[in-house]
DNA sequence: TCTGGGGTCCTAGGACCC
DNA sequence: TCTGGGGTCCTAGGACCC
C-alpha cells in the first residue's frame, strides 16, 4: 500500500434533491425537480434533478419549462437556499470531524487533504460519517492531486469511491474527449478541436506552443497540463474571501423604457451594496450585466475614483453605466456587481491570490 | 428549449507614459 | 512620417465552475 498524502474529492449524490426528500420522505423513488420559485410556467432553470428525474433526460441548467414537458408526474419544488446552506454546513462539520483539511467548493462539494496508507478506508469513513451526522449520501474521488481527485468522483457516482492518479491517469481518462477535463467546457473544446485535437492524450501531447498561440500564456500552458492531469495537491482550509457580490434578475416579462431599466438597475445596486456592506469592506469598481432579448450580453464595468462605503456612489455608479446601455433594445436580464478591496487593502483588480485556479 | 444566479480568472486592446 | 519599445492602467468581454 502506498504510504502518504491524498487529495479526496467529495461530491454529495444530487444534494438539493436530496436534501428536498429528507423533509419530504413521500417523494422518495419519484422524479423531483428543484428550480426557479418552482414554476414551469417562469422563465428558470432547473437547478438539481432527482436520479429518477434524469432518467426523462432532465438535467441541471435545462429551462424548467421543458424539464416540465419531459416528465409529465414530475414533483416541482422551489429553490430553498437556506435549508441546503443549512444542510451544507452540517456536511462540512461531519467531514472535518474526520481529521482532514477540509477546502469547501460549494454547498455540496469539498477537497480533503489526508495522510493515510489507506485511502479507500479513510474514504469510506467519509461517507459514514457524512450518512450519520445528515442521512445524505456522497461519492468520493481519490487522486493524488485535485484534478485527479475531481475527475475521479464522476467515476464513482453513485455513493461509491474511484482512485485516479499519475499510473491509472492515460488508461482511464486517455481516450477520452477533452470536454471531460474539469475547466474544459464546450467552446474550449471546440477550439482544440479545429487544432485537431479531440482526446485528453492528444492533448497531453499536444505542442505548448500551439495552445499558447491559441489560448495565451497561462490558459495554454494550464490546459496542456490538465491533459496530463497535472494539478496542486494543495488542499487549503483558509475560509474563502469573497473579491465581490452581484445581484442579477430576469425579469418574466422584458424591459422596455429607460426609466424601467434604471428602476431596476437602482433596486440590483442597493441590494448589491448590501451584501458588500455586510463585509465591510469599501467597494472599488462597479459592474453592469445586461442581457438584450432575445440572447445578446454585455457588460460595462467602472473603476471608482476611490474606494467607498457609500451606497449613493456605488448606485449612481451603475445608474451611470445604465445610461450607457442601448435604449432601443428590450433588457431581459440585468445584474449589478460591486466589488471590493481585499481585507489586506488591496484591490481585486490586482489578483490577490485568495483561491486560485486549481 | 430560448437558456438562473452567484462566483472566479484570463485575454485583448486602447490610452497613456517615458 | 509608415513609425521604437517598454511599461502600466483600464474597460470589455470570454470562458468556466457550482
Amino acid at each position: 500500500m502506498e504510504a502518504g498524502r491524498w487529495v479526496l474529492h467529495v461530491d454529495l449524490d444530487q444534494f438539493i434533491a436530496a436534501v428536498e426528500v429528507l423533509r419530504r420522505p413521500e417523494l422518495a423513488g419519484r422524479p423531483v425537480i428543484v428550480g426557479g420559485r418552482g414554476d414551469p410556467t417562469e422563465r428558470a432553470v432547473v437547478s438539481t434533478a432527482s436520479y429518477e428525474a434524469r432518467a426523462f433526460g432532465v438535467g441541471s441548467g435545462m429551462p424548467l419549462r421543458l424539464a416540465a414537458r419531459k416528465v409529465p408526474d414530475a414533483v416541482l419544488l422551489p429553490v430553498d437556499a437556506p435549508a441546503y446552506t443549512e444542510a451544507s454546513e452540517r456536511v462540512m462539520e461531519a467531514l472535518r470531524g474526520t481529521g482532514a483539511v477540509v477546502e469547501v467548493l460549494g454547498w455540496d462539494e469539498a477537497f480533503l487533504g489526508v495522510t493515510t496508507d489507506d485511502p479507500e478506508g479513510f474514504a469510506r469513513r467519509a461517507q459514514a460519517a457524512v450518512l450519520e451526522a445528515t442521512d445524505l449520501h456522497c461519492s468520493v474521488g481519490i487522486g493524488d492531486n485535485k484534478v485527479r481527485a475531481k475527475i475521479a468522483t464522476t467515476f464513482g457516482k453513485p455513493r461509491g469511491v474511484f482512485r485516479l492518479t499519475r499510473a491509472t491517469w492515460s488508461d482511464v481518462m486517455g481516450h477520452r474527449a477533452t470536454v471531460e477535463l474539469w475547466g474544459v467546457g464546450a467552446r474550449v473544446s471546440k477550439r482544440l478541436a479545429a487544432h485537431g485535437i479531440e482526446t485528453v492524450t492528444q492533448l497531453a501531447e499536444a505542442d505548448e506552443a500551439l495552445l499558447v498561440g491559441e489560448f495565451g500564456p497561462r490558459m495554454g500552458v494550464w490546459y496542456g497540463r490538465l491533459g496530463k492531469g497535472i494539478g496542486s495537491a494543495v488542499v487549503d482550509d483558509t475560509p474563502w474571501v469573497a473579491r465581490g457580490h452581484s445581484r442579477e434578475t430576469t425579469y418574466q416579462h422584458n424591459l422596455t423604457t429607460p426609466q424601467e431599466v434604471a428602476d431596476a438597475v437602482a433596486v440590483l445596486a442597493n441590494a448589491a451594496f448590501d451584501d458588500t456592506a455586510a463585509e465591510g469592506r469599501p467597494v472599488v469598481r462597479v459592474t453592469l450585466k445586461v442581457r438584450y432579448a432575445p440572447f445578446f450580453t454585455q457588460t460595462k464595468a467602472r473603476k471608482l475614483t476611490a474606494p467607498t462605503a457609500d451606497r449613493e456612489v456605488v448606485v449612481a455608479a451603475a445608474l451611470d453605466l445604465a445610461g450607457r446601455l442601448d435604449p432601443a433594445r428590450e433588457v431581459r436580464l440585468l445584474g449589478v456587481r460591486a466589488e471590493m478591496t481585499m481585507p489586506d487593502g488591496g484591490d481585486p483588480v490586482e489578483r490577490t491570490p485568495v483561491r486560485g485556479r486549481l
